[in-house]
DNA sequence: TGGTCTTTTGACCAATTGGTCAGAACGCTA
DNA sequence: TAGCGTTCTGACCAATTGGTCAAAAGACCA
């Protein structure tokens, strides 16, 4: 059996279980974890339900390893928004990252959003720990901005919130976007962060 | 048997029917449609599952209906938005609207949400029908009122999606903001109102 | 009170689910 | 090429799933 406590991977484990990660975060993004099954992730990564479980002890096993992987990802555009930099600047960087990682990767994004809406069972400490703490030392950071007046006063948790909501909009609900927009996706991205920019940087006062 | 084409409903299936309705959306908001079970909206509700199955054809009428009546709900707010009134004050009673369903409404928020980010499979045709057709109207409304220039200039399909994006946001993800903010209902709409309305309004660059 | 229609139930079913296991096939190195 | 650890498979299992059915229980009106 393929045991995690064991020495060295060989080369067919590596590959292999990425690529049942691969097939995994295809299932579950698309039906949550309780609506997807071993047997369509088997079917997706060309394996036997029985060799699949050969490499990964269980379906939650799976999922564990994809959601852990996850995080970091999910947080890192926010990590590198720089405090001694020009706020502006920053922010407007930190959207683009965001709305990148909303078009590079909208499976990792809506495996996220189907845990959280679920209730988060399975990443509620991540939630209340690394998360909470990670907006906690940035709101620090934008507070800072605004009350040396080089940002516009708000609540810093709420507007990485509305960060967080207009960006991942476009990875989580593509279908309806689609539905509205057609299907192009570069006009759709590049229409996108123009409107989100004007939006937050200018608002909806007529000039 | 409950005959959808029979004449008239009785009081007890009245009433029955529409707690079916409530106990399903409790469990397919949580679950989406295929993580949620029979046995669990029938315990739900109180009842038994055969019980249960003479009130509903199938799993699937059940939540078929709820995605019926869901729509409209959803749409109303924006069917709102007067084309006579003022601008401003038009989209900033259509944000108030949205931010109350979400606060209202969440299990119809999150039954809507699940819905879209695994494929829409049964309301794609609402989607590119109903929606798409009131979106391309209120859009025509924005983009005049831009041209006149009572509004700042931006795209007005992706303003609306940056609208529910923000709004819905504190429906779907409740459990993460909670874990950011605490669980204080007053405090946390109240704030999010304000960021959004100042964020939308006013931008971020200091004044 | 009896009769009829509605409502409810327990027992049941076939299909699907996550998971096991013994052994066959494979692939690498001595 | 023999041997041995790794990889893979088919057959199988118990639990859960959506759904059926005949018959019992309840409600309501003559």
């Amino acid at each position: 059996m393929v045991d995690g406590t064991q020495r060295k991977p060989t080369r067919i484990q590596r590959q292999k279980r990425e690529l049942i990660r691969e097939a995994a975060l295809d299932v579950f993004s698309l039906h949550g974890f309780r609506g997807a099954t071993l047997d369509q992730i088997a079917e997706n990564a060309g394996l036997s339900k029985p060799n699949l479980l050969y490499y990964f002890e269980s379906k939650e096993a799976i999922h564990a390893e994809l959601l852990d992987r996850l995080l970091d990802t999910w947080l890192d555009p926010l990590r590198e928004l720089d405090a001694d930099g020009d706020p502006l600047t920053e922010i407007r960087g930190y959207i683009q990252r965001k709305l990148e990682a909303a078009r590079d990767f909208p499976r990792e994004s809506r495996l996220f959003a189907n845990e959280i809406i679920q209730g988060a069972p399975r990443i509620n400490a991540e939630l209340a720990g690394p998360l909470r703490d990670l907006i906690q030392e940035k709101s620090v950071v934008l507070r800072r901005w605004m009350d040396e007046g080089r940002l516009a006063k708000t609540d810093p948790q709420h507007l990485i919130f509305a960060i967080w909501a207009v960006t991942q909009h476009y990875a989580d609900f593509d279908v309806q976007v689609r539905a509205v927009l057609g299907s192009d996706d570069e006009a759709r991205f590049h229409d996108a962060a123009a409107t989100i920019e004007a939006l937050f940087f200018k608002g909806l006062l007529p000039r």
